[in-house]
DNA sequence: CTGAAAGCGCTAACAC
DNA sequence: GTGTTAGCGCTTTCAG
């Protein structure tokens, strides 16, 4: 049924460690006139190397698991941002030569059984919060390649790739004061010590800093997920919450835009009552009215590196060195605008 | 290093196969005792079976590739659509206890190289023209049951899991009619003889037809693509080419933003002046102003229904009967409304 | 430059 | 209930 490397091996009248060699690039074991022989029967016979036996044979598998977080009986988070990597990693792996399997965890015990199972070179961890990947330990790791996008985790079994959150805040928060904002709302995920949210977080602070304005903690708004719903739940009960802001810092685009509808569902004009910012600049951002505000991460250049990490230290046999933080940048379009003028007509 | 059947067995002091039997759930063939002293050892030396090597012993692999048109150099065509059936498929097939490969396509020999090499017990085709799906061959996808989303293409290899489109339209359609609007844009990619787009376009007339109003082709609009920029270069070149239009129909909701988006630039009022009516309910349709009126196809019924067809199939060791036809709903929301007055105020 | 032998970790098909 | 034998398709190691 399946075409093996002895069918190609006893067509070409040589042993299969031959075909192999050719396969494989080996080209300098093996002279010119066998290397065509090979090749010719090779693509008449449509023979194409089974994985499963070299993944066996070999100690690798050109085999990268993408895990992200799933509950029990959910769907993957695909965000946008999720989406955005997964397609751009998918390509970059595509071009090096290695397999994507895509799996959802809901378990802790589900990433070693993804891990070892497949015997996969590497994993790109993706979506999990830092203190899962701080728990990660030697016996579930093994010699698998680990590495945890968007992580703060100093778990060296692991190497973080992520964007530098602390300074897209920064700057943020910076356009929003330098327009004259002084009661600015921090509006995200709930958030420990360490992580993308208290980098973003620290960010803000930083700027208010800077800019020499005092934050009034009351302002700090926790929502239950950076989605659409919350988004919207906030936007609309915030003239009543904290009736004295005149912005809003999203931690992410999606909630930002569900922020932008709720305010305007509430009579709140946007950006000339209320400005918003957001974080990732996603697609949807330039599809609203108005136009979304944001940080810039450059996702396509995060999957990059983050593959291009990988693979090389997968090839080089040696764990990566330092964890990469990439750079942002400041998106203006029409969500943010001065405040009003405080005693502005009746 | 790697734990293995044989350390199993030799720590219990039984044969692999009764390690195999116990992992395998043939328990009737193994003594009680026996089963719970191997448990304890497998859970407490953390065993994990080696997939590649069950793959290459059995003659399945319990992997489903998850195959996607990607343009060379390009990342894939992760579409809101694409990107939902893939996070529902993931999980359908973990419910399973299948594992998903995920692969971009550029040229047809991939589909061959991905099907052979993992030794896939299956295949779902997302996102292919039916031109493709019609080109495959018993040469490519041997024992390997293949199912493709969305099409309509009579290849007995494969099997089309699909919404109905063709009533969709019809509903979105007879719905603007039923408004009273007469000439209505049919806006969505170029079309052959079959496929979801043609199907789409079928529901449309049909539900002119039914309604006895007689449809000018030149209300035909090609865009290039289902994306949001060349609908707003139709929205807002829309008032010249067809002056005459007060509706249109969009093949896909995002292509039903960039109109709106379009047409609101070009100073036209939505749904006041002009209707327009999506394909797919995606959530965007419900972030933009006025929220979209859409065809919902539910999608993650769609996914459910194809991986559990194909994965039955698997099992069953048959090839799945006739293609699987899905309800689809129309959703009114603010995006639609009657024409204005033919003799309006000047 | 080429080949023979051994074995990766598992399961199928039979024996006992 | 349990063990034995053989082999899946490939690569590794070592000999020529």
């Amino acid at each position: 049924m399946r075409v093996t490397l002895k069918d190609i091996a006893e067509e070409a009248g040589v042993s299969t460690m031959t075909v192999s060699n050719v396969i494989n690039g080996n080209r300098a074991r093996v002279s010119a006139r066998t290397i065509a022989k090979v090749e010719r029967i090779v693509a008449e016979r449509g023979y194409v190397p089974s994985a499963s036996a070299r993944s066996l044979a070999s100690s690798s598998s050109r085999l990268i698991g993408l895990l992200m977080p799933a509950a029990d009986e959910d769907s993957l988070t695909l965000s946008p941002h999720n989406t955005a990597m997964l397609g751009q990693m998918e390509r970059q792996l595509r071009k090096r030569d290695y397999h994507l399997i895509l799996r959802g965890i809901s378990r802790q015990a589900e990433v070693d059984e993804a891990l070892k199972s497949w015997n996969l070179d590497g994993a790109v961890l993706l979506g999990f919060p830092d203190r899962e990947i701080d728990r990660l330990t030697p016996a579930t790791t093994g010699n698998v390649r680990v590495l945890a996008i968007d992580s703060y985790s100093p778990n060296p079994l692991t190497t973080g790739v992520r964007s530098d959150d602390r300074t897209g805040a920064r700057l943020a928060t910076a356009h929003l004061l330098a327009l004259g904002h002084r009661r600015i709302v921090f509006a995200g995920p709930g958030f420990s010590d360490v992580g993308v949210v208290r980098e973003r977080f620290e960010g803000f602070l930083d700027a208010h800093k800077e800019a020499g304005v005092t934050w009034d903690e009351g302002l700090l708004v926790a929502v239950g997920s950076t989605t659409y719903a919350p988004g919207l739940d906030l936007g609309t009960r915030l003239p009543e919450l904290h009736p004295g802001a005149s912005a809003v810092f999203a931690t992410a685009d999606i909630l930002a835009v569900g922020i932008i509808a709720g305010l305007v569902g509430a009579g709140v004009a946007v950006p000339a009552e209320v400005s918003v910012v957001g974080f990732d600049n996603l697609d949807i951002g330039g599809y609203v009215t108005p136009q979304l505000t944001t940080v810039e991460q450059n996702v396509q250049r995060k999957a990059a590196v983050a593959v291009n990490l990988l693979v090389d230290s997968i090839e080089g046999e040696e764990r990566p060195d330092a964890p990469v933080t990439l750079g942002v940048d400041l998106v203006e379009r029409a969500s943010t605008a001065p405040p009003p003028e405080p005693a502005g007509p009746a």
